[in-house]
DNA sequence: CGTTCGCTTGATATCTATCAAATCCTGTGG
DNA sequence: CCACAGGATTTGATAGATATCAAGCGAACG
């Protein structure tokens, strides 16, 4: 747990390019942000906060992957999301984190405290906008989510995931799979055999190819029309 | 379709109190919205926007309750939320509409454009802050619903919906229905036939009254008990 | 008074969960 | 490097919940 002013290069990884960032006024906020924020590391499964816990700080992913989860008292579990490298969260602004942050794999994460992260913006008014669209970026995926809890098949379901993480990897043909297939199922709705039953139909379908922790996307034609919209 | 100066107090309507908004400078960011904002109204069933089309705008409801609805090619619907007197809706960037906005019933709405209010943002500082205050609501909102989607049973479903329409309108004894059956299952997730299953299952064991449009909560603790969570 | 649309109920089919067991990785220690 | 332990994954059999198909009911409206 350190702190260093070199997250800059990491913040930026996967979005625009740097000239569109500068125009924007979008690299000011990353560096004024970077004033305040510290960089720290979790291990697997190592929880980065707690669901019911106080809030007062905001993360960025650097790398590895983070699983917001919550616990019901009846066992049931549930993820709301998997935030990648660039992805921002615990931005809510309620007393008490309504999720829990794990991390996945191993992750560096920057943490934000939510006091000088205001601060900042009565100075930079490209800090609230960074922040604001970051709110709406996770709405957009929650919504996307909202579609494929309420009205999708196991398969579908399964198959949408699947084409999510190869297009967030930008690769056409694998899908890596860092969380185990528990995550996969409390974040897709569905048990952990259905999850397994899935995969093992599609690769049996000749559409994918299959281990635990990656998928390699044979036919993604045939994906497409199951997983799409 | 016209414009008036008057939207500020229905702006206000179920949020904190006019002297807490002042002193944040809320009150500042409303009353510039306000200059920018176009007052409109739409009657049931009306589209307010289409998925699909461009944005460029966002909205407020002033009165009555709007639906956000997906509508896939196979004929499968989802309805993203319902919003009802102040809350806000297509805050979306993207340069298209992700879901339609439909009028569930009579309603009257703001809308602000988004250019104008990026310029708004320039000058006055709350107003950046209320527009991300709303879209990290509108995330709060989506992420509930996603453990509603993900792991829930449909009586709990149903009886989680009727506990946030009651705590909506303030009413603990009762729940207003302003849309039909079917909505509410697209809503839920689940087929209209087993919303009224399981309306009907929980009037034979005497927790709800049912009549259309209005449900009366007769054993709110039990209704807890099923729904909360 | 009849029509229509939304709501409700019934019978059956289907999908996914649950319970159970076998197999496969993965990491560890000898 | 190999054997082993323990967890994760996969597969199978069955049960249960909800969808689907079908029909009846009831209120609003011309």
């Amino acid at each position: 747990m350190y702190r260093q002013l070199t997250g800059v290069p990491q913040l930026l990884h996967g979005g625009p390019s740097i000239p569109e960032i500068a125009r924007s006024g979008q690299l000011d906020a990353l560096i004024a942000l970077e004033a305040i924020g510290t960089r720290l590391r979790f291990s697997r499964n190592q929880e980065i906060y707690a669901q019911g816990e106080g809030g007062g700080s905001w993360y960025k992913v650097i790398s590895g992957t983070v699983r917001l989860s919550k616990l019901r008292s009846d066992g049931r579990r549930n993820i709301a999301e998997f935030c990648f490298s660039g992805d921002g969260f615990g931005l809510d602004k309620a007393d008490e984190r309504s999720f829990s942050a794990e991390a996945v794999e191993d992750v560096t994460v920057m943490r934000y405290p939510s006091a000088a992260t205001e601060r900042l913006i009565e100075e930079n008014l490209a800090v609230a906008r960074l922040l604001r669209d970051m709110a709406l970026k996770c709405l957009a995926a929650a919504q996307r989510r909202l579609m494929i809890l309420g009205r999708m098949t196991a398969t579908e379901r399964v198959v949408s995931f699947l084409l999510e993480l190869s297009a967030r990897n930008d690769d056409a043909k694998h899908a890596e799979l860092p969380m185990c297939r528990c995550d996969i199922g409390d974040y897709l709705g569905i048990t952990i055999e259905t999850v397994c039953r899935v995969l093992s139909d599609l690769r049996r379908r000749g559409v994918i190819e299959v281990s635990p922790h990656s998928i390699t996307l044979l036919d993604r034609f045939a994906l497409e029309a199951i997983g799409e919209d």
